[in-house]
DNA sequence: ATTATTTTGAAACATATGTTACAGAATAGT
DNA sequence: ACTATTCTGTAACATATGTTTCAAAATAAT
């Protein structure tokens, strides 16, 4: 019996999304997400809540996205080196051509040691990210499509950990050509 | 034909590089910087100069007391893979015992893309740590301690750009085991 | 059409924040 | 001891910042 919300929440989400995404929690200020969201403060707090309520509907819909694409890009691929080259060349693609670095390790480095709702959110997407490579990792043993190693757990976290640093060298340098090689070689060392 | 400054300005700097490590740029507020530091605003400014200024003061503090216990650590080792050895067993023990993660990486993440004077640190840092490792790694090849790539240039990138990962993994999981086998993975990859 | 309820916009609020002003204290060189 | 200069502490300043207030607008259900 009253009147709906005006704006699109997921639209705006998104909107917001991208300012801290670019500038950071602390480096964000919320007259820059009113203003990016189209919407007036009390619109936003109506409806969704204050500053930190808002990065975490943010940093969830951005992890809940990126899930939502691995689930879809890797489903078909039937062979789980296959799968994992595909996963590991996607996120060089990522790395190297967005404009910003990832903002789940932007936001682990700047407030996830200290802020345990947003350590929680990326620890879901870490876990998430995990399963779905460790999958790929046992499968691809089982397969002897990967003789390295045979402790998954390690071979999992392993790969993983490339990505922060490929995020830190592309920051530094703006070189994709270092990135690639040595997205080549990792691949090189597992695939044997 | 006056006063001098009453305080220790390395040890000012010092503190207040310890706010910065813990709280990042934008998490730190003049106050908790000039209450650290046990001096006034006035004192502050008046000697090293604003936020902006006292902040590169801090993360050239920081990165050079590295580069200087890094050459020192290194300096004495023959073998350059053991140095190489060396210095990755360091960084893991940094990693996983210090009670925040690198303050390089965590202010490349935070305003480094959009900070031309932070960024010029950050690289020289960087660089530093390169040039020192390309040498180990280019040595190492020559003695054929070193099988596994003849590209020193990538193989010096892969390796350096394993901590951020790791400290990003000691963020999500404090689990020093996980770090400590990934290293020793790493240093099976490159001692072959 | 009325009503009860919710959303919205403009403005304001209380406090936080980076920085400065200034008077007095301190002191290096004379 | 004097003096010119610099440093220090207190307080204040101007603006920024996260959040709230409240009246008016809107509308779903009756």
């Amino acid at each position: 019996m009253a009147r709906n919300v005006e704006f699109d929440e997921e639209l705006a989400i998104s909107r917001a999304m991208d300012v801290f995404w670019k500038k950071g929690y602390n480096g964000t200020k919320m007259r820059d997400l009113t203003e990016a969201m189209g919407i007036n403060s009390s619109s936003l707090y109506n409806s969704i809540g204050d500053k930190h309520e808002l990065f975490i509907r943010c940093i969830k819909h951005y992890t809940e996205s990126r899930m939502a694409a691995a689930t879809k890009q890797l489903g078909r691929i039937k062979s789980p080196l296959k799968a994992l080259e595909k996963f590991i060349q996607s996120s060089v693609y990522a790395i190297t051509n967005e404009p910003n670095s990832c903002l789940a390790i932007k936001t682990t480095f700047e407030i996830a040691a200290s802020d345990e709702k947003v350590q929680k959110v990326i620890k879901a997407d870490n876990k998430f990210t995990y399963n779905l490579l460790i999958d790929l990792v046992n499968k691809a043993i089982e397969k002897k499509e990967i003789t390295v190693s045979q402790d998954a757990e390690m071979l999992t976290d392993y790969i993983m950990n490339h990505f922060s640093g490929w995020h830190e060298s592309f920051i530094i340098h703006q070189d994709k050509a270092r990135i690639k090689k040595m997205a080549d070689f990792l691949l090189a060392q597992i695939s044997k």
